[in-house]
DNA sequence: GACGTGTTTGAATACGCTTGCAGGGGTGTG
DNA sequence: CACACCCCTGCAAGCGTATTCAAACACGTC
């Protein structure tokens, strides 16, 4: 283990340490490569004594292949995508891979020049996990060879693979409980209309009551941001409105905004949950089943739809590799979750 | 802006397009090189028909440096520092240089492996903001010539750059509010012990009630982790403490803990805060301002902090690159933060 | 027009690695 | 022993770029 001071250990001198060439050193290292258990051993006992290790850099300028895929994502405030990263970046490293991790700030132009970027890195795959990622640039990337698969959204354009939770379902399954729970004047407060999954909650959720003979009773929207769903809860719960025209019950389109919506509804509005009114979420992040909020809360199966989304961008990176990649089906896979059931929907018989 | 389905546009291509060498090419992408105005344009004009950017692998190859800096980081649990690396890479971005975030896991093992490969994809610096990385680590890279600077987490050895804020300072200034509010009996819960934060921020605390005649009452240690905390809490407020015996205010060594503190103290041992103890955490992070918590506690000046780092970084790379590098002196900063006072230690007068 | 100065330029090489190719050495069969 | 066969191995050609070097050039001055 000797100490390098001046720049890397390249394989040619592990070879001439070794006594063979540097592209028996390359094999070595080169998964499938055949090499003699002799040849093996000795440039092992070579590269251990002086440190060597490939340059990944220089492998993916031959190999085109960078065992690196990118994860674009939006804000971090919602707990819900840390989560999210911490799980994929683990689940990607035990199949050999390394996330690069990129903000798209919330501006479209900036995140063209971002997405620009990764692929000059020369990701073998990307993860998109932001909404505000136009979908035309992940048609871009698709075009350019590149697998990408959505997370935790779904795009009208189906040429792209996705992995969400079953967002239909989900909102079906709040309707089921909140009408079984007795409550029977619902609003919904919805995050960005311009994306899927909240479309898909909302159609979920209102087809469930409408199952049960409820309609709606009101609405507002809060672009899946916690200001936004301030602004919401006061517009639905506000002093302005009559206490006879106030929805009884809330389904908020994540827990991030249903958070605000719980502060709001108690601090501002002098309401309580669920007393006067009853909240559910999405996505159950560590924060809904803490005591101060104990929210009722659709749970995103959240360790599977890592496990899918890396299972099948590695198999699209695997076939694209061997055969003509633009046959590669797109699969769009939605994960049952179920209903997270806590106080905050939970009346006390009166 | 013509599509290619087959592989990169190379600067070989612009060239025979434009009429030039390929070191023309590479020069007018490479900054200070001197090329006339004539072929820069030639070129332009080609690379844009082609669609033509460099490849940055390849002249990391060359030059030895990535435009990468490597993000270090534990657990996200605690929304500090997904806050944090937000900030990080949108300001290393704007300086021209690209954020590769890794997570070290809790394991010791685990996280040499993780800096190894840290190393391997040749980052042109670091930012090490995990607790649980071990400092002989740090040290390696710093002989290998990249530099390193912590955030938010200080070390015994001084070869290394810090940023932090002013910890024992912050402390202090908790004691000193706490005293003047007219608490007594002051409790303090620990985070793990191995870190330099920990310990500064309890050192700070007990010099300022030393200060005003007070000593600390009681003690416990929560790890930095919410279960820890937890625990912590009931040890100091559990039913099994006598009354008299019970602190009346109490120091958190950061927010993500405070708020595990605030949730036991009220709905474990149902304590009413701040009439029964008074709650101070450390960080700010959104979280603390929520009207659930509304936790007085101190701020760290992230964005100052994170500005700082990126200049001692990227200061460390360029004088590492036209000076010897050895010599470049590790700083260490310590930035004020102000006690952000809200309703956690605002006692109703009775 | 000759000369010095300073700016551009292309050919060549290097960066550290993978991989196709052809040759070398071993083994088993006829 | 000759043959075919297979497993290893070294040679050499790249991957796409930056950079050195010397040659070419432009320009102003004497």
């Amino acid at each position: 283990m000797m100490a390098r001071t001046r720049g890397r250990v390249t394989s040619k001198e592990v070879a001439d340490l070794a006594g063979v060439s540097q592209s028996a050193v390359s094999r070595v290292y080169t998964k499938g490569a055949s090499v003699s258990a002799k040849t093996r051993a000795r440039v092992h006992h070579a590269a251990q004594q002086l440190g060597y290790r490939p340059d990944p850099l220089a492998r993916t300028l031959v190999t085109g292949r960078s065992r690196m895929i990118g994860i674009v994502v939006g804000y971090l405030d919602n707990q819900f995508y840390p989560d999210a990263i911490q799980r994929l970046t683990q689940q990607l490293q035990v199949c050999g891979y390394h996330a690069l991790i990129f903000m798209s700030a919330q501006e479209i132009d900036n995140s063209d020049k971002t997405l620009t970027e990764i692929l000059d890195y020369k990701v073998d795959g990307l993860v998109i996990a932001s909404a505000s990622m136009s979908s035309c640039l992940a048609q871009r990337c698709q075009q350019e060879g590149i697998p990408v698969v959505l997370f935790n959204r779904s795009q009208d354009d189906d040429r792209l693979s996705a992995v969400t939770s079953d967002n239909y379902s989900g909102g079906k399954k709040v309707a089921d409980h909140l009408v079984e729970s007795g409550f029977a004047k619902m609003a919904y407060i919805a995050g960005r209309e311009d994306t899927a999954t909240q479309r898909d909650r909302e159609a979920g959720f209102i087809s469930g009551l409408v199952r049960h003979g409820y309609a709606l009773h009101s609405r507002a929207v809060g672009q899946f941001t916690r200001d936004g769903a301030t602004e919401a809860t006061l517009y639905l719960f506000g002093p302005q409105r009559r206490t006879d025209d106030r929805p009884d019950a809330v389904f908020v389109a994540n827990d991030h905004m249903a958070l605000a919506v719980m502060d709001a509804v108690r601090f501002t509005c002098g309401l309580s949950i669920p007393q006067d009114v009853a909240v559910v979420g999405y996505d159950d992040v560590p924060m809904a089943s803490w005591p101060s909020y104990q929210l009722t809360t659709v749970r995103q199966p959240i360790n599977q739809m890592v496990r899918e989304t890396v299972t099948l961008l590695l198999t699209a990176i695997e076939c694209g590799n061997s055969t003509a990649h633009e046959d590669f089906k797109p699969r769009r896979l939605s994960i049952d979750g179920p209903l997270q059931i806590r106080h905050t929907t939970t009346r006390t018989i009166s």
